[in-house]
DNA sequence: ATATGTGAACGGCTTCACAGCC
DNA sequence: GGCTGTGAAGCCGTTCACATAT
């Protein structure tokens, strides 16, 4: 029903998905959670404590059916067909994320990029993506009605263009900048701190053979 | 002691060293834990519950001192001074993460690149890293003992490159393939899936307004 | 008086185990 | 027999509340 997915299973439901449309393509029809858990890197239990969100799909005996399964998966995670999002920000991370195919794949299409220098930056990158300023950025999201956003700006930038954006009606924004945006309730932020990613995990690389004694036995 | 911190746990400190580094570049020589519980964007109970992995650095009645905070987290979870570490694919994306700056300032330094079209690559992104062959990887990792690389081919190529990567030596890949990766155990991977994260958004931001009853199964 | 440190309660996600259906 | 669907149990991280220290 209208119940609320957890965050964790959303994302693991997309990644079902993505596999799904491999062996999809791969021809095969059928699959069961166990067979299907393990191309997603997961237990079966927790897939199929996942799809329990979704109601009731499989044939016990049998299996899921892939593409009934994806479209399932689609129908409640992916709301609508193409959804438009912005980005703000054409430096390094703005321009590869430009030219990034993934979001397409995916469902999404950027549909208009935003920089303070906009003319030299639509030179530089040479996509058929209109660069906008700053300034147009109110004007453009709330004529084209876009409630999401993808934030690329240097971070003492971040909070300022945030509010813009959600003054003018975004509600969903994925932060690529270094800071902890403060946002009002009912918007929702999705940040991915690059650097953080790569220190959290050097804090669990083994460090390379301290003279001490190796963790335990296993 | 020897504990092992969660790794959210590890995240936050991140976070949080990043923002004690704001307060020392303005003098601030001691913090409350809720001063920089809010800085932070977490809860005061959170935060002092993470220093607690620490150890005790905190002075009752009074708050912590930033420099000696900072030096615990730096040594607790930031291993060794400037880490080396190795990235693999130098295509949009991979090419943004060799300009971005956020590495350095955390103490990571990308020592060398590898693609499969060396030459051009070195030649389009004009850095001062070497840009060397995927052929390359082994020799460069395992002479210079490299444990820890970056990984931003394109999907069908992420697998190979990984096991590649840890036949070599390297124990900590952070992966922004579109792929769930293999790997034995004692290697950590950390992914990154841009538009998994786009995608997980979408689903939490509200519908325009909809106000549509849909339900049928359950 | 004020702010830390921490055991205990709480809540949410994962895993188990088995009932139910093909 | 095989596999899904799901309540129950288990686990882990967060939050609370208060003892403790300055």
């Amino acid at each position: 029903m209208g119940e609320v997915i957890p965050k964790k299973a959303v994302y693991r439901l997309s990644i079902y998905h993505r596999c799904l449309r491999k062996l999809e393509e791969n021809g095969v029809d059928t699959v069961s959670s166990s067979a299907l858990a393990k191309a997603a890197g997961v237990k079966p239990s927790q897939l199929r404590k996942d799809f329990g969100y979704l109601g009731q799909f499989g044939t016990r005996g049998l299996g899921y059916s892939v593409g009934a399964l994806m479209e399932v998966i689609k129908k409640t995670i992916g709301r609508a067909k193409l959804q438009p999002v912005v980005l703000v920000g054409v430096g390094n991370l703005g321009s590869a994320l430009l030219r990034y195919d993934g979001f397409k794949k995916e469902g999404f299409e950027v549909v208009a990029a935003f920089d303070l220098d906009p003319a030299q930056v639509a030179e530089r990158i040479a996509l058929d993506i209109p660069v906008l300023g700053q300034d147009k950025i109110c004007e453009f999201v709330s004529e084209n009605e876009i409630r999401m956003a993808i934030l690329a700006v240097p971070g003492p930038f971040a909070q300022s263009v945030a509010n813009d954006l959600v003054a003018c009606g975004v509600v969903g924004i994925l932060n690529f900048s270094p800071v902890i945006l403060q946002v009002p309730d009912g918007v929702v932020v999705n940040s991915v701190d690059l650097a953080l990613e790569l220190e959290q995990l050097s804090y669990f690389v083994r460090p390379p053979e301290t003279g001490e004694i190796e963790d335990d036995a296993k």
